[in-house]
DNA sequence: TACCCGAACCAATTCTGCATTGGTTCGCTT
DNA sequence: AAGCGAACCAATGCAGAATTGGTTCGGGTA
């Protein structure tokens, strides 16, 4: 007759444990199949599992299973979250602080390639026919700076930015058939930020981002 | 008899697309139903379909289907997603990119309040007696002066930025029982920062923190 | 009485097979 | 030469079955 008291189940359970070798964040089996194997009934076998889990052994999920290790970080960057407790100025604030830095990267890390993108998507910019498609390009050309960046987290940061930007100033889509004008501020500061990146002058980058961002800014109070 | 040249598949196609009066974002009809309804081979309706996307109208994708507006980013605001992606040296990369930013903002923006909670918290990381209690006030050290900057969304920013770190960090906390030195290089840095943000110079602020960060990398490196 | 086992059930998750969809190729017709 | 129809491919979506941790209940056992 095996005993079947809580510290030899529990002490049982983690001879399979060891036993099994499982790499780390590996599944144990299922509880039935597991009890069975350790000629223990269900409801015992679970408050050794409970003892282990809080000994920060093991981590169970229902409909997953129990698993070694830690439980894997579950928090996901709640974009809803940021778009409800800020506001278009404070995006702006963001865009001037982060975005220039990112340029200064890109000018840092840009491939030759690129950088040919990033002259490309600033000719389609100026020559877009609508609001629309200069917006389109507009976006796509500071995505472009980020991947530049060569740092996928910078990357993922200013994807985070550009979809809270997206969700606050949601509804403000220019979609009129007049297109940019000629002239518009944009184009020239475009590209002084793609010739600061080309010429690998990272200061020079940021500034002209910071100073493209401002004139944004500037004209976003305008058109209020 | 219908004339089926290209153009003219093409314009039936705008105007199919201009009477659904689909939704932005909406999803048109397979191919194969569209190209019945609109009496054209699939190739013919293909080629169109294939102008369309070029002009940014349309974007598809197989096994989705075609759908009206512009392809959404892949936005990963998914943490666990970042994590896989990038490695140490890219999270110090993007901090020296980030954080820089955000404490020139503190300067600007920090309440009398906040400046005191920044130097109670400077002080209760001089005086950690474990190096793991020391992280845990550096970590509020940096997450007040994101408060700090009275911008959310820099906030938000940050939050989802040490989430990634401390994920991929894992494993590497120092939980001995030897305190930080009393001359640790982080005390006079952490200083300089907590001083010109009290002090509302933005430019020393950001310059400190960039110092302090290259400091914490190049130590990063001696370690292994 | 106190505890454990077995069974049944629940809800979250995963698995699996099938239908759908854009992309491609191949004869055939016009 | 070009479009049409058909067949096929790989990626995706979908619905239902199977799995899994969590819970409850009755019965047995010490």
């Amino acid at each position: 007759m095996i005993e079947n008291t809580d510290a030899a189940v529990l002490s049982r359970l983690r001879d399979f444990l060891a036993t099994a070798q499982l790499p780390d964040g590996g599944r144990l089996p299922p509880e039935r199949d597991l009890a069975e194997s350790l000629d223990v009934g269900r409801s015992a076998l679970r408050k050794a599992l409970a003892t282990l889990q809080a000994e920060g052994v093991v981590w169970r999920h229902v409909g997953k299973g129990t698993f070694t290790g830690e439980r894997p970080i579950d928090t996901v960057a709640d974009i809803n979250a940021m778009v409800h407790r800020t506001n278009p100025l404070e995006v702006m604030g963001a865009r001037i602080a982060f975005e220039p830095e990112v340029a200064r990267c890109a000018a840092l890390n840009a491939t030759p390639s690129q950088i040919a993108e990033l002259r490309s998507a600033m000719l389609k910019a100026q020559q877009a026919p609508t609001w629309r498609l200069y917006e389109q390009w507009d976006n796509r050309l500071h995505r472009l700076i980020g991947e530049a960046s060569q740092n996928s987290l910078l990357l993922g940061l200013l994807d985070t930015l550009n979809a809270v930007r997206r969700a606050v100033t949601w509804g403000r889509l220019r979609d009129t058939p007049v297109r940019p004008p000629p002239d518009h501020h944009s184009f020239e500061e475009h590209a002084r930020i793609v010739d600061a990146i080309a010429n690998r002058d990272g200061s020079a980058a940021a500034d002209a981002m910071r100073r493209h961002l401002r004139s944004v800014e500037g004209h976003m109070r305008d058109v209020r």
